[in-house]
DNA sequence: ACCTGAACACCGTTCAAGT
DNA sequence: ACCTGAACACCGTTCAAGT
């Protein structure tokens, strides 16, 4: 009875991308191995080969998921506070915020071996994730709160500035100097918008 | 005669570190085995022993001849243009310029294996080339050309900057929009300055 | 002091076979 | 349609043995 579903489990794909999710968060992304992932949901390591490509597709799935989550979450801080330079601001503490609550997603996301070209669907929610960011630029603008520089230009220089905080902050880079990224975040947040005020 | 040095090759330490940096470029990360590593050197597998306690003293020696170069490169160009605004733009430009150039020792200077913590050398590496960037900033300050900020987070906020263009360029996200990354960083930096300013 | 070769416990992937 | 189990070619690390 305990084995009932050891044929045909319910959705085995969706345990699948939880389990390594899991398995990241608790061991680093080295330790998602096949077998470590089946073993946990009672089901051999072969198993995943029904539902992913291979062990890379599997990580695909999970950056993919990832990008998704973002995306939703700096769209809301963005249209939530009212699109201005304030909202503005809240979407950059969104994305670092994402960052830290999902550190395997994030690392798993701009790691080595997940490579966008790849996988179509990882493209498309990757760019969307970046389209969210351009939008906000201009439409600040149209209002005049920014400087009219190429946006592609000003976006990839703030995404690269929240993107480089994040990625220090998961790999423990900044707690030698006992940083509060939060504070960090704000204090770059506030530097930036000089930097791009018209 | 070919075999000669079969036995007590001559600096089989640095040899090995080079493989290594050879093999992680042309192949990528998960490529650098320690079978991959001695093959081309006419060495077993095992004889990487003798020289570092395993494969991730291997990696953290690579991170460390890593900073130890981008510490070099960066106060050549903040002291050979004459430690004014235009120099802290050059460091920034060899920061990135460092990345671009041995994106295999950043990779690794900045990975998810690499714990600066278990490696106290590399940690000094680390430390010491962030120093460099906080010396430069209160320079400036003492010089009134930058603000009166703690400069630790001013220097956490420029590092995360040209840090994030690093990674993004490194990691082939920039290319969807043919960016230059070096018209990017020259961009940012201009626009760093801005917010830096007193 | 420095390196080898066998052994061990792992790994991703393929494929014929089972339900 | 979905999953298993054996097989294959790998992997890092240990350790007794060789020079």
């Amino acid at each position: 009875m305990a084995k009932k579903r050891a044929y045909h489990h319910g959705d085995l794909r969706r345990a699948l991308l939880q389990e390594a999710v899991r398995l990241i968060q608790r061991k680093g992304v080295d330790a998602l191995t096949l077998r470590a992932v089946g073993e946990p949901l009672g089901v051999s390591r072969t198993a995943l080969y029904r539902h992913f490509a291979d062990k890379s597709a599997l990580r695909a799935a999970v950056a993919s998921e990832g990008f998704r989550m973002l995306t939703l979450q700096v769209l809301e801080a963005w249209n939530g506070h009212g699109r201005n330079a304030e909202a503005f601001q809240e979407m950059g503490m969104a994305y670092v915020r994402f960052a830290m609550a999902h550190p395997s997603h994030y690392r798993v996301m701009f790691g080595e071996c997940v490579e966008a070209s790849t996988d179509p669907e990882l493209a498309r929610e990757g760019a969307a994730a970046f389209q969210a960011l351009v939008d906000a630029l201009t439409w600040q603008q149209q209002n005049g709160s920014v400087r009219p520089d190429n946006p592609l230009r000003l976006a990839q220089f703030i995404w690269a500035t929240v993107h480089g905080i994040a990625m220090l902050a998961i790999d423990r880079l900044l707690e030698s100097q006992q940083t509060d990224v939060e504070e960090l975040t704000r204090f770059a947040n506030e530097r930036l918008r000089i930097a791009i005020s018209v």
